[in-house]
RNA sequence: GGUCCUGUGGCCGAGUGGUUAGGCAGAGCUCUGCAAAAGCUUCCACACCAGUUCGAAUCUGGUCGGGACCUCCA
């Protein structure tokens, strides 16, 4: 089998993954603020790096995924008038930080569960990190590569630069910038900014006291830059230097840079091996974000309503959607788009469903019928899903075999052609791998919900009374009861055999 | 303006220098009481120009188009 090659951002390359403790993977995803509610792009990240993690754990690893809540710094709800947030009036009137914290959270946690990503191991919040992210500026100030301004703190990049270029760690490294051209392309210095210079970025801001979310620290009352929560908390739980760090493309710079920074000046050590970042989800060609208006919240999707939908979706149907593309490429949205995945999802789980009840152990079949050409193709399409994944985690292509394997599924439960033409050895592969890399690896489940014993019996009483009716040539009522069965979502179809099945949309 | 990425058939998208991506939609056929589903077959492609090469959607240069980031945003 292949090894497992992922592209790394620092080095712009694909480079064979290699932990640094032996079967153990450390990997820090920046997680998102929850000062609004999640939108279609922010699937995306938690998506992509929730098969990163399945697909560690596949591979044998042990994984510890760290993913932060960042719920501090100055918020305002959506939608809500700035003046919340400088009111000096009663307590009740204010926004409370933390209610906007809480729900938003826990709106963040529904989501993440509905797209069925896995819980993180560890999932710090900001607010809870303070004395480490205080403990941490203080010794960058003790180096010299930060200041004090007017009870702010700020990183002095240029210094950084200057020291850091020399052992092959120059500011700019990741996102491929460099920090004289910057430094020209930003010439006019703001005289009223407490910045020596334009590129140097807070660690700590000064917060007045009509500020609402505020901690005292050595400088004075403030919050921490955005910045340094991530360089705290990834070093709290996954040391000095660990495996992976995850995120969007978008927070390449500043965001991740700053961080390399930060945390070399802390610990001698750039702060991950290897830097992965998923590509945006984009909307008539545009980033979704708040700054185009074009954002459709998970809500929005879940229900249909927004003007850009013509109906409502899944969150499988989001989750395959973001699959069928390679993180690194950027992802066009569409309603049609979606529509056609949504279809796409439906006959490959269905095929999954097919294959997973036959009793492939009790058959008894004819070693001298493999279609050896068949037989090889159906074993080189699964033995692939490995390479694939391996070569960059692309699921796109996962999908495309799966999808090839599809008809061969499918002909063999309509008896287009015997079961024997594959051989048991492959068959049993064949349900034992796609129910392997369906479920676990690309995180695909069934959407039917709650229980439905009790409608699987009615629903069995309607299609005995069905099978009566055909057998008296009675098509009014059978038509009766399959229309009327498909206008409440339920599929009703005849089998070859003579059964009749059913599926729920 | 700077840095980087990108341009694939009606839509979404994968892609290695030479061979079918895949999904959705369309067409035909098989099956079927009729449907649906399924199976088989099939149409449609690589922004433009030039170069490298025996051969390029895949490499190089140019043109045009699209996008991301450019530091206090969260």
């Amino acid at each position: 089998m292949s090894q497992l090659k992922v592209y790394n951002s620092l080095s712009r390359q694909k480079e064979v993954f290699e932990s640094i403790t032996p079967g153990h993977v450390g990997m820090y995803v920046c997680g998102p603020t929850v000062s609004g509610e999640s939108h279609l792009g922010h699937a995306r990240p938690f998506i992509t790096f929730d098969i990163v993690n399945r697909y560690l754990k596949y591979l044998g690893y042990k994984v510890r995924y760290v993913r932060n809540i960042t719920d501090a710094g100055h918020f305002e709800e959506e939608g809500r008038e700035a003046e919340d947030k400088i009111s000096k009036k009663a307590v009740l009137e204010k926004l409370e930080p933390m209610e906007l914290v809480q729900k938003y959270t826990n709106l963040f946690h529904w989501a993440m569960n509905q797209f069925n990503n896995e819980e993180p191991s560890i999932e710090p919040t900001a607010t809870g990190h303070i004395v480490e992210q205080i403990v941490m500026i203080e010794k960058i100030i003790d180096d010299e590569y930060a200041y004090v301004a007017n009870g702010s703190v700020y990183f002095d990049v240029e210094k950084y630069n200057d020291d850091f270029s020399k052992l092959g760690l120059p500011y700019g490294m990741l996102s491929g910038r460099v920090l004289d051209d910057q430094l020209d392309s930003t010439r006019e210095l703001d005289n009223q900014d407490e910045k020596r210079n334009k590129a140097d970025f807070a660690l700590w801001k000064n917060a007045p006291p009509e500020h609402i979310m505020r901690w005292k620290s050595p400088w004075g009352y403030g919050f921490p830059g955005w910045h340094i929560e991530c360089s705290a908390m990834s070093t709290k739980y996954l040391g000095k230097q660990f495996d992976i760090h995850g995120g969007g493309m978008d927070l390449q710079f500043p965001h991740h840079e700053c961080e390399i920074a930060q945390s070399t000046v802390c610990n001698h050590v750039t702060p991950a091996r290897y830097w992965l970042h998923n590509n945006m989800i984009t909307i008539n060609g545009k980033k979704m974000g708040k700054s185009y208006n074009n954002v459709i919240k998970l809500s929005e999707l879940f229900s249909g309503n927004h003007p850009l939908l013509s109906q409502a979706f899944s969150a499988m149907t989001i989750r395959f959607f973001i699959l069928q593309t390679q993180y690194r490429s950027p992802l066009d949205f569409s309603s049609d788009a979606l529509h056609a995945a949504e279809k796409g999802l439906k006959r490959l789980w269905e095929a999954c469903e097919v294959l997973q009840n036959f009793s492939i152990a009790d058959w008894e079949l004819d070693a001298e019928k493999v279609d050896k050409e068949l037989d090889e193709k159906v074993n080189r399409l699964l033995g692939e899903f490995e390479d694939f994944m391996n070569d960059d985690l692309n699921t796109a292509k996962v999908l495309a075999n799966m999808f090839e394997l599809v008809p061969v599924i499918n002909s063999i439960k309509d008896k287009h052609q015997p079961a024997d033409v594959l051989s048991k050895q492959t068959l049993l592969l064949l349900q034992q791998k796609m129910k392997i890399f369906t479920e676990e690896v690309l995180g695909l489940k069934s959407e039917l919900s709650g229980d439905h014993t009790k409608l699987n019996g009615v629903l069995e009483v309607l299609i005995d009374l069905r099978k009566q009716a055909k057998v008296r040539k009675d098509y009014v009522t059978s038509d009766a009861i399959r229309n009327q069965l498909l206008t409440l979502g339920i599929v009703l179809k005849d089998e070859k055999n003579g059964s009749m099945s059913y599926t729920y949309n």
